[in-house]
DNA sequence: AATAACGATACA
DNA sequence: TGTATCGTTATT
């Protein structure tokens, strides 16, 4: 699609005959229709690089960036982020030091951020990146002057030579472009012809121009929008009001005079108005002078008043609350029945799992009371897959299936015990025993939030003695207890390796989940008593207010919803 | 709303 | 194919 410099159209390169390649060279281009209207206009191209002007961009420093050498010494490009003109734009070299240098490969950054050098991003367009502090909107103004500026001097210009533009003027056309944007912002406006084709009265063409500076500003903030005003009484309609504004803002913010530009005269004569009035303090009954940026003239009247206010509007309020039932009120009690319940049944199970950790710690305790058995220990040891070999799930070792059980127990609490869990608070749970294994570490001041039968960093499994007897739980069909025990030797069982600790940690994981649903609850109780207290409050009854728009039909819901 | 991240694109 | 930088989206 190419779009035209006249009427601002976007038309199909093919019907109207441009190739892609072809609108490449193109500069400047105007639509059959604008041109049957208007036989002056002319297709303008680009000029073709010359020899010269590629010679010039070489011995660029490190600093100099890619677009400086794009940017032959007589053009630099404009686009929707640069206008060309200001210091930004022109500005060669980065400056190595803003975050968006040193993001920048060249000088050794990650290239995450993309954007360039902050001194170079421009200062009317680039989208947020200019330096903080500037207000981007006032500089589009400054933008605006400055196009209607260069504008002027073209004008000028045209009219001393006459006609079309010398060639040398096509060299040096820095303006041009802007000018053309511009040209089409006005006409877009409904404003095109006063502007090129008036040669005479300096000054009104001037004043139209001022006026039109709003306008554009108008349009090209709804640009987006497809439909065009055409009437010519929208603008100046738009230029009134926009006046009376400010004429208004003045007399409000009279302590903030002389801030904004552009605002026009008649400002003094309000302040001299305002300086001879002073103001009544606003307080019950009071008749002294308010103070300066104050309604009152003490802290006491202002409290007054408050007091008065909430005299006056809760009680009317509170009236109005009570016309209707409170739904939310009712869902809450619901929920919090709920709440309780979960409670209970939670505490429930804890007394249950507390009391399976004793269980636990009994059975442990009885088993160690067995002896060591020989003849079994003779029948664990034969079964001849010596050459049988599984890998180690941490260090992928390739281990006998009968000592993997052990090896990958050691291996994981080898590299476990080299990392660190930990939070920066210990753990306070009254009457539990025994769950986190809460090591305080005072490098990086956190307690380890492993459990604690299972923590390889901070506890070592107790050494082993030669007589000691495995003494785990026989079982039948995976879940049934068949009440016999391991009576291997502990240290040779590969069976059972550290079966205490594995039972012990499942009962203490379940424990601590249970806790922390415990938590939860509370939390969520809390949370909905909190919401219930504020409810109806003094400040939400201040700030707001229901309206019983239907009294007859208070409740909507059908009986069974309750 | 500001900032960070990142795919997309123009251009050499 | 690599660089510069844009526009959009995600995150803070």
């Amino acid at each position: 699609m190419i779009g035209c410099d006249g009427c601002a159209e976007w038309f199909h390169g093919g019907c109207v005959g441009v190739s892609e390649k072809a609108a490449k060279a193109i500069r400047v281009w105007f639509c059959p229709s604008c041109r049957d209207g208007d036989p002056s206009l002319e297709i303008k191209y680009r000029q073709k690089k010359t020899k010269a002007s590629e010679a010039e961009e070489d011995g660029s420093s490190p600093f100099q960036s890619m677009s400086d050498s794009r940017r032959s010494a007589q053009q630099i490009k404009r686009s929707a982020r640069m206008c060309g003109e200001c210091e930004a734009c022109l500005r060669t070299q980065d400056c190595a030091t803003c975050d968006f240098c040193k993001d920048m490969k060249k000088f050794g950054g990650p290239n995450k951020i993309r954007q360039k050098c902050r001194l170079r991003q421009c200062q009317f367009r680039a989208r947020m990146w200019h330096v903080p502090g500037v207000e981007q909107k006032m500089l589009r103004n400054k933008e605006e002057e400055m196009n209607r500026r260069n504008a002027m001097r073209r004008r000028e210009r045209y009219r001393k030579h006459g006609g079309d533009l010398t060639e040398e003027e096509e060299e040096e056309d820095v303006f041009s472009e802007s000018e053309m944007e511009l040209y089409q912002q006005y006409k877009a406006a409904g404003f095109s012809d006063l502007l090129w084709h008036s040669g005479e009265e300096e000054e009104e063409e001037e004043e139209s121009l001022r006026k039109k500076a709003v306008k554009v500003k108008h349009v090209k903030r709804r640009e987006k929008k497809p439909e065009k005003k055409k009437s010519l009484s929208a603008p100046k309609e738009e230029v009134r009001r926009h006046k009376a504004k400010q004429r208004h803002r003045g007399r409000v913010r009279h302590s903030e005079r002389g801030g904004g530009g552009g605002g026009g005269g008649g400002g003094e004569a309000d302040a001299k108005e305002l300086g001879s009035t002073l103001r009544q303090c606003l307080g019950p009954g009071c008749v002294q002078p308010a103070r300066t940026s104050s309604k009152y003239c003490s802290d006491n009247c202002g409290m007054k008043l408050a007091a008065n206010r909430i005299y006056e509007i809760v009680p009317q309020r509170i009236q109005q609350w009570q016309q209707s039932p409170c739904v939310a009120e009712e869902m809450g009690r619901r929920q919090l029945e709920r709440i309780r319940k979960e409670q209970q049944a939670t505490r429930l199970r804890l007394t249950l799992m507390e009391k399976r950790f004793h269980e636990l710690e009994g059975i442990i305790a009885n088993s160690k009371l067995n002896q060591v058995q020989h003849d079994e220990e003779a029948n664990e040891g034969d079964g001849d897959d010596t050459d049988l070999q599984i890998f180690c799930v941490s260090c992928s070792h390739p281990v006998n299936p009968k000592v993997a059980l052990r090896h990958m127990e050691r291996c994981y609490a080898k590299y476990e015990s080299q990392t660190s869990f930990g939070s920066m608070y210990p753990t306070r749970i009254e009457g539990a025993t025994r769950l986190f294994c809460d090591v305080y570490n005072p490098h990086s001041k956190t307690y380890c939030k492993r459990l604690q039968v299972l923590c390889p960093e901070h506890s070592r499994d107790p050494k082993v003695a030669v007589d000691e007897v495995c003494g785990c739980p026989l079982v039948k069909d995976v879940f049934e207890p068949t009440g016999e025990f391991c009576r291997v030797s502990k240290r040779k069982c590969n069976k059972h390796y550290c079966w205490e600790k594995l039972r012990r940690a499942e009962v203490d994981l379940e424990r601590v989940r249970v806790w922390y649903k415990l938590d939860e609850l509370f939390e969520q109780e809390r949370n909905l008593r909190a919401a219930m207290t504020n409810r109806a409050g003094l400040l939400a009854l201040m700030l707001h207010q229901t309206i019983q728009h239907d009294p007859v039909t208070t409740d909507l819901r059908s009986a069974k919803d309750r």
